[in-house]
DNA sequence: GTTTGTGAAGTTATTCACAGCG
DNA sequence: CGCTGTGAATAACTTCACAAAC
């Protein structure tokens, strides 16, 4: 690309500023991506990709093009080059220390999880107030009891911290994280917290996403409702500051 | 509830067509009101509700409005019957069996959680295929090997599917749940899954979620893009059928 | 006075449709 | 030819702002 467009003062800085619904399905690209360069497929053509990300192809090639232009006419895009520029784009080539506290089979099954220990990710400290847990290892790592949160952390600051405990925990946890100094908080408990403005806070609720389900399930077929629900995006979740 | 409210006899229906946006939102206020009407608030303005979602007052207001109005100008929104509204719209009322396959952590977590136990949901079956699980109990209901997945489905079918798998295993159990008549699934094996488009298919992909949050996190301090993210939405998953 | 509900205005996102490149 | 990249057109969503209701 290198459009000249403007921007100029030392050439060229592109122009981006990527809206926000594509932001949203980018990790959806790469998680596709990274599955088709596993399974050797070299390129890719923006109305494949449209099909497996279930969105329409231009949808996938204006997101795209927000990154820069990488396709090549005629043929598609390079799986893995396009890869690593999503990747760079989501920010993958930092460091992202997370912070569980909850270790229950929740708080388990994400120390564990791929997602929680790669592409920049890295569990960094464990947390719980069940005395049998304590002293636990989980992947290696050691379960700290909650007492000592404070000062676990002051080692190695996470940057984003995992709330995976009951409900009635939740919003203390969440203060301790903030006074500590993390930056944005991932909550599974159900239970809706109150943090300041520039804390940037996103829940996962599980039965969130069933209840969209249901509510699909619901009014599919209702007259003149049937084909006309594309139940985009996904759901789930609060969300951080107003401009306003 | 039993709202004497018409919906009477079969006149004027109503002009509805909730936008997906609000129908994204709706869970959202439902868990705060939930919260709500367990504290004992009785009653609730736009405003602060909106506080509490994160989102602007008008939309909230908004929002409301497509289910009706059921506010009170000058003092604000019942919280009980505004939950009630909302659970109704959501299609709660129904009876949503829900079969999870796979049973290591996150699926116990699953099986175990409020949201899957409640509010319409229940989990009907569960299946594994680790010999050393099937013929365990969880929650008062038996482990089925995968291999009798058919049989047991025949007798209770699920509404939704949920996939607590590894990833090699996802598609075969997507394969075996739509053949057996499953309309949704929810899949947290970290895998792209193949299904028609008449299957209702969402992700939960908790690495997605953080992936979004470090993209927040790594362009907040860029130039000019300080305050004007408000990374609404949430995030999350592929999604169903394409309209064309 | 307070707070809703909603047209109208403004903003953002999606889709079309095609020029341009490989 | 095929497929990208992108302006222009369309559609969806958000916010404003205020009249009406309590």
């Amino acid at each position: 690309m290198a459009v000249g467009t403007i921007r100029l003062t030392m050439a060229a800085a592109k122009p981006r500023r990527i809206p926000e619904a594509t932001v949203i399905r980018l990790p959806v690209y790469q998680r596709i991506l990274l599955e088709l360069v596993r399974g050797g497929t070299a390129t890719v053509a923006s109305d494949q990709l449209a099909e497996m990300a279930r969105v329409n192809a231009s949808k996938v090639r204006k997101d795209l093009s927000f990154l820069g232009s990488f396709g090549t006419r005629g043929s598609g895009y390079d799986t893995k080059y396009l890869l690593s520029q999503i990747d760079r784009e989501l920010g993958i080539d930092g460091d992202w220390p997370v912070a569980v506290v909850g270790l229950g089979n929740l708080g388990r099954a994400l120390a564990n999880s791929q997602g929680f220990t790669s592409r920049g990710f890295r569990v960094c400290s464990l947390f719980d107030v069940e005395p049998s847990l304590v002293g636990d290892q989980v992947r290696g790592l050691m379960i700290h009891h909650l007492d000592d949160f404070e000062t676990v952390v002051a080692d190695d600051p996470p940057s984003i911290g995992v709330i995976a405990t009951p409900a009635g925990a939740a919003q203390d946890v969440a203060d301790r994280m903030i006074a500590a100094g993390v930056a944005s908080l991932l909550n599974f408990a159900p239970k809706v917290l109150t943090v300041p403005a520039t804390v940037l806070l996103r829940y996962v609720d599980l039965s969130i996403e069933l209840q969209v389900i249901s509510f699909y399930l619901s009014h599919r077929d209702e007259p003149g409702t049937t084909e006309e629900w594309s139940p985009l995006s996904l759901a789930v979740g609060l969300t951080p500051t107003e401009p306003g």
